[in-house]
DNA sequence: CGGCTGTTTGAATAGACTCAAAAACTGTGG
DNA sequence: CCACAGTTTTTGAGTCTATTCAAACAGCCG
């Protein structure tokens, strides 16, 4: 698909910047939940990076609430093709809908070393109980969760490489920094190799490599060794056309606006 | 990525035939919600084949309950690009989650003439009062949609255009089965055009239409003016490699077993 | 210093796209 | 029942983006 140049929207990370300022966690009001959970938490867990959270296909009737550490949702093909689904930041809410007789339909993989909390599933129904306005907010979740889900969509359904690239690495930065939001701007920690973006992208790791070698040639960003930087964010936005209200989706889940 | 054949899965599709057996309706579950919301709808509309339910970008504050008809999720890109994030059966509820100050991240189009019960976002809170259990069903519906959502992610990323074609027109069959269990299971009407599978699919129409023809050719599928007519079953069940699991999502929403 | 994992490079290939035009089908109204 | 306008499908040739396969290179850790 020949498009001219990469788009044309200016600024949006500076929108995305100015949210930043309200501070607030990855997936904000799963805190909320978060704390209605502790009670009803049956222990805690560490999985080292590289180790399954969830394995794909086990039978599994619990939650895991991601306290600390990075995770990805991801299927696999039987040709041993892998997709990640979506990159979970502490706070996100693991193994929400393993439903289809409580088998996994998709595996979650630490990628780094993480500390989930476990929570039964069984609590659930307990929890809403006493706590009625947790079922909403899981909703809220779940639909947010979507949202993202159709974005990456429409990402890998009808976007370029380059566009695709662009997109995730921007939206991995806006995400991770609203929850350091005091961390230096321009460059940041991302615990993920060429390999991994191309499963979240729909492409090979090697095409993915490509495109990042264009992107330090034109000094839009540089990846390397797990070390994002970026050069000259108003570009690589432009690059990503995301839509302001995206960014806005990507930092919390409930606008109280 | 080349890959040797299609797959070897076998009778997938009787899996999921069999559990058409047990009835029930697209987004079963979500009648339970459809009974409680019923006091709370402030009307009914109606919107025609290629009319939008809800326009992109519009400020948005209801909730739509799909009665009768198709329709689909659609987002578009400045270029005129459409992607289609899903289909909508009668019984799903559409414009859960248009958060972000309440602007519609995408746009819902009604693929023929629908009928939709309109619920403002604003009774969902008494609602939920109400009705304990409707927080952690309308969480369920979300999360179903992320699995779906999930599902497409993989087929768009990772599998080649007869898988995906093969993979959505199968996906399609067996919902529209699942709500009508009685009609004839080797052909059905779908009401799309080749145009909308690419944009389903992350594919052109030109080349849907080339590989509806290898279908036609093989005598596997047979697509052609809003009918379709499954000739060989299990070897489009092959061809999509479908996992069971997933069968089961497609069909409904909570798994009693 | 290996051994491992991850990155980089090159050349050849292929799957899907573009553009454009023709054909087939549908529904509508006379 | 036919003609017409508007969709939708079909076809062909040429192009291009992203892939494959393979090998070399670089950084990291014990």
């Amino acid at each position: 698909m020949a498009r001219s140049g990469y788009g044309s929207k200016k600024k949006v990370l500076h929108h995305g910047a100015s949210q930043l300022a309200s501070g607030g966690l990855d997936d904000a009001s799963s805190f909320e939940v978060l704390g209605a959970i502790a009670n009803y938490k049956t222990g805690d867990k560490e999985v080292r990076a590289g180790q399954d959270i969830v394995r794909l296909g086990e039978r599994c009737d619990v939650i895991y609430a991601l306290v600390a550490g990075w995770a990805f949702l991801y299927s696999l093909l039987q040709d041993g093709q892998r997709q990640i689904l979506q990159f979970a930041l502490p706070g996100a809410l693991l193994g929400l809908d393993l439903l289809g007789g409580g088998h996994a339909t998709y595996g979650v993989e630490a990628l780094t070393d993480v500390t989930v909390s476990i929570l039964p599933q069984k609590a659930l129904e307990p929890l809403s109980r006493n706590h009625p306005q947790i079922g909403l907010l899981l909703a809220g979740l779940a639909s947010r969760d979507r949202l993202l889900s159709y974005d990456h969509l429409t990402s890998i359904g009808r976007r370029s490489a380059h566009e695709r690239v662009a997109h995730l690495l921007l939206e991995l930065f806006v995400r991770s920094h609203a929850q350091w939001p005091g961390h230096l701007i321009e460059e940041m920690h991302l615990p993920l190799t060429q390999e991994h973006i191309g499963d979240a992208t729909g492409l090979t790791g090697v095409h993915v490599n490509r495109v990042l070698q264009d992107f330090r040639r034109e000094k839009i960003v540089e990846f390397r060794y797990r070390r994002l930087r970026i050069r000259d964010p108003d570009r690589l936005a432009d690059i990503a056309n995301i839509e302001p209200q995206m960014v806005r989706a990507w930092i919390r889940h409930r606008q109280p606006d």
